[in-house]
DNA sequence: CTGAAAGCGCTTACAG
DNA sequence: CTGAAAGCGCTTACAG
C-alpha cells in the first residue's frame, strides 16, 4: 500500500516551491513566469510518480467541484436513460463528472436532491423537476448558479432552457390521425400540470379545434404501479367504444396502453390507430411497428451540454439566456395508417 | 441573496464554542457530556437558520464523502438503467448519493472512471467491469476500499461480488427448448470473455451435451452499431437455415435478434423458438411474447447495496466476503412453445 | 462544557 | 522564481 503522495512531497524532491508546483499543475507558468524549463521538469516528474491533487482539498480551496448535477424523472425510463447517456459522455469529455439522481416526480424528493446538491457543491445543475420547486430553483438563478431546465421548464423561472416543442410534436401526430379518417381520437396523457404535457395537450387540442372534432382526454394519474395504469386505460378504452385513434402522451403510457390493447383484444390499426410520443425499441419492432413522435436526443442532449458549459466557462460576464426547442419527428409506420379495405 | 452561514456564526450567535456546536451536530453530545438542554438548544437554532455544514470540508477533515461510485456498461441499457435506479433510491435512504459513469465495455474508459472516482474520493464503489482492469481493482481490494462487483466478476480478484447464476439460465433455458422438441439451438453471445457471459454458455453447452446435441454459437463482437449487430445476425440465419431455436444471451442481442428475424420474415416460433436473457417491456409485448430468462431485479439491487453498506459501515473490523449468486427465473412464453399443429 | 489550536491538502497573493 | 503564510470550513484532541 504506498502512501498518498502530496504536492510538498513533489516540492521537496525537485526542490522547488509548493507554489512553483502548484503553479505549472495549473497551468499558470507562462503567466507567473515560470521557465520553460523547469516547468516541464515539474510535470514530467508529476507523471512519474503518478501524483494526482487531491480534489477534495482543491474544490475546498476553489470552489469548483467539476461535478455536474443531474436531476431526472426516472434513470428506469428509456427517455431519460438514453439522455443521461449522452449527456455523461460529452460531459466527462470536457472533465466534468455527474452526480445524477431520479425525482419520481415527487417535489419533496426534488427539493431534497437540490439541497444535497447544494450540499455537494456541484458547479452546475441539469434538471427535469416536478412543479412546486420554482421558489428553490428560482433562488439557484438569483446566485447565478449554472444551470439549465429540460425536457419541462418551470412556470414564471426565467433561466436556461432546452426542450422539445411539444405543441408541434402533438399537432403533426393528431393532423396525420385525421388525414388518415380517424374521428374520435383520444388523448392519454399525464402531469398536466407540467408544461410539457401542457403543450402536447395544446397541440393536440389545436388539430382537432382546426378540423372542429371534440377533444376526448383522459388524465392519468402519475405515480402509480403500471399495473394499475394498464387497469384504468383498459377501463377507459371499454367506456370509448367508438374512439377509432389514440395518441399516448409520453413513452410508458404508449407502453401501458399497447398492454391494455392487447389484453382487450383491439386489433391496431384495424379496431383502434395508435401513436406515442417518445421512440423506443418496442415502438419500432412492435406488431404493427407503432407510429412516433420521436424527440431528437443526440441534438437535445448536445443543446443540455452545451448551454451547461457555457455557463460553466463563461469568463463571470452577464451572458443572454439559452432557451432552445427542438422540433420533434413524427414517424410513421403501420400503427396509424387506415386499412384501405374498410 | 443570503450570504452563506458558518459553524462559526452559529456558536457566536449562541455563545458557545466551535466545538460544542460540532459535536451536537455529529451526535457526540452524549459521549463528550454536554447537556441535552444545550444540545437541544444548538439543534433548534440549527435548524431554525437552515445551517448545512460544508461537505467539502467535512470531507477534506473527515475523508468521507458519502459518495458511492457506480460503473455500469450502458446506463442505456435497460438492465442496467433498472439496477442503477434501484441501487440509486437504496443508497439515498441510506445517505449516499451516486456518481455513475458508463464503461460501454471500454478498457481504457473504464480505468480512467476508476481514476477519477478515487480523485473524488468515493466512499465505496459499485462495478461491472470490462476484463483488464484486475490489477487496478486488486489494488482497491488491497487498499481495502469498501467495493462490490456485480453482474460479472473478474478473474483472479477476490472481493464481494453479486451476480446472477447465468449457467442455471442457459441451462434451464435449453432444456426448456429441447423439451419442446426443437432440435438445432443456437446461442448468439457476444463478450465471452466476461464471466457472465462465459457461464452463459455453459448452461448452454451444458444441456446439449446431456442431450447429445451439437451447439451452434454465433459471438458478436461488441462495440457496434445496433444497425451492424441486426446486419449479423440475419447473416447468421441465413447461414443456417436448419436452426429452429435460438437463445440470444442478453437483452440488447435479443432485441437486434428479433429486428433481424422479423425482416427474415422468419415466425416465431412456428420457423424458429426464440428466448433471450433479461426481461423487458419489448419481450413482454411482442407478438409472440418472449421467452425470457429474468433476472431478480430487486433482489440483485438489494444485495448489491447490502453489501456495500455492510462494508462501509462496519466497524473497522476484518469480515468475511460477501459472495452471492441469485437465481434467474425462466419465463415461458408463446415464442419458444412449439406449434401443436406441425 | 469552553477556547485555542492543529490539521485535512490544496491555491494564491505577497514580499523578497 | 522561492518561502512563508493565509485561508477554504470543518473535526477533534487537549488543557482548563
Amino acid at each position: 500500500m504506498k502512501k498518498k503522495i502530496l504536492i510538498h512531497d513533489i516540492a521537496k524532491h525537485l526542490g522547488v516551491s509548493i507554489a512553483t508546483v502548484s503553479l505549472v499543475l495549473n497551468g499558470k507558468a507562462r503567466e507567473k513566469r515560470i521557465s520553460d524549463t523547469l516547468a516541464e521538469k515539474v510535470l514530467k516528474y508529476v507523471d512519474e510518480v503518478g501524483y494526482k491533487p487531491n480534489q477534495l482539498a482543491k474544490s475546498l480551496r476553489t470552489g469548483k467541484t467539476h461535478v455536474i448535477g443531474l436531476v431526472v424523472e426516472d434513470i428506469a425510463n428509456p427517455f431519460f436513460a438514453t439522455i443521461a447517456a449522452l449527456i455523461e459522455r460529452k460531459a466527462l469529455a470536457r472533465g466534468y463528472r455527474i452526480l445524477y439522481c431520479s425525482t419520481n416526480n415527487d417535489t419533496t424528493k426534488a427539493l431534497d436532491l437540490l439541497a444535497m446538491f447544494e450540499e455537494q457543491h456541484v458547479d452546475g445543475y441539469i434538471l427535469a423537476l416536478p412543479n412546486g420547486v420554482e421558489a428553490e430553483v428560482s433562488a439557484l438563478v438569483r446566485r447565478s448558479k449554472p444551470l439549465v431546465l429540460f425536457d419541462r421548464v418551470l412556470p414564471g423561472v426565467l433561466t436556461n432552457t432546452v426542450v422539445v416543442d411539444g405543441v408541434a410534436g402533438t399537432y403533426v401526430a393528431t393532423q396525420h390521425l385525421l388525414a388518415q379518417g380517424f374521428t374520435t381520437i383520444a388523448l392519454i396523457i399525464t402531469q398536466l400540470e407540467q408544461t410539457q404535457m401542457a403543450a402536447r395537450q395544446q397541440g393536440y387540442a389545436q388539430a382537432l379545434r382546426e378540423h372542429n372534432q371534440p377533444e376526448l382526454v383522459q388524465e392519468i394519474a402519475f405515480p402509480q404501479e403500471p399495473e394499475q395504469i394498464v387497469l384504468a386505460m383498459q377501463r377507459f378504452f371499454e367506456a370509448h367504444p367508438t374512439c377509432d385513434a389514440v395518441l399516448f402522451a409520453t413513452n410508458y403510457l404508449g407502453v401501458s396502453g399497447l398492454e391494455a390493447l392487447g389484453r382487450l383484444g383491439r386489433r391496431i390499426p384495424e379496431q383502434i390507430a395508435v401513436v406515442s410520443f417518445d421512440d423506443n425499441d418496442l415502438f419500432r419492432l412492435y406488431s404493427p411497428p407503432v407510429t412516433v413522435v420521436a424527440q431528437p436526443m443526440e441534438t437535445l442532449a448536445e443543446s443540455i451540454i452545451g448551454a451547461l458549459l457555457n455557463e460553466l466557462e463563461r469568463p463571470g460576464t452577464t451572458d443572454a439566456l439559452v432557451q432552445i426547442q427542438l422540433t420533434p419527428q413524427l414517424v410513421v409506420r403501420q400503427s396509424s395508417i387506415r386499412p384501405v379495405a374498410l
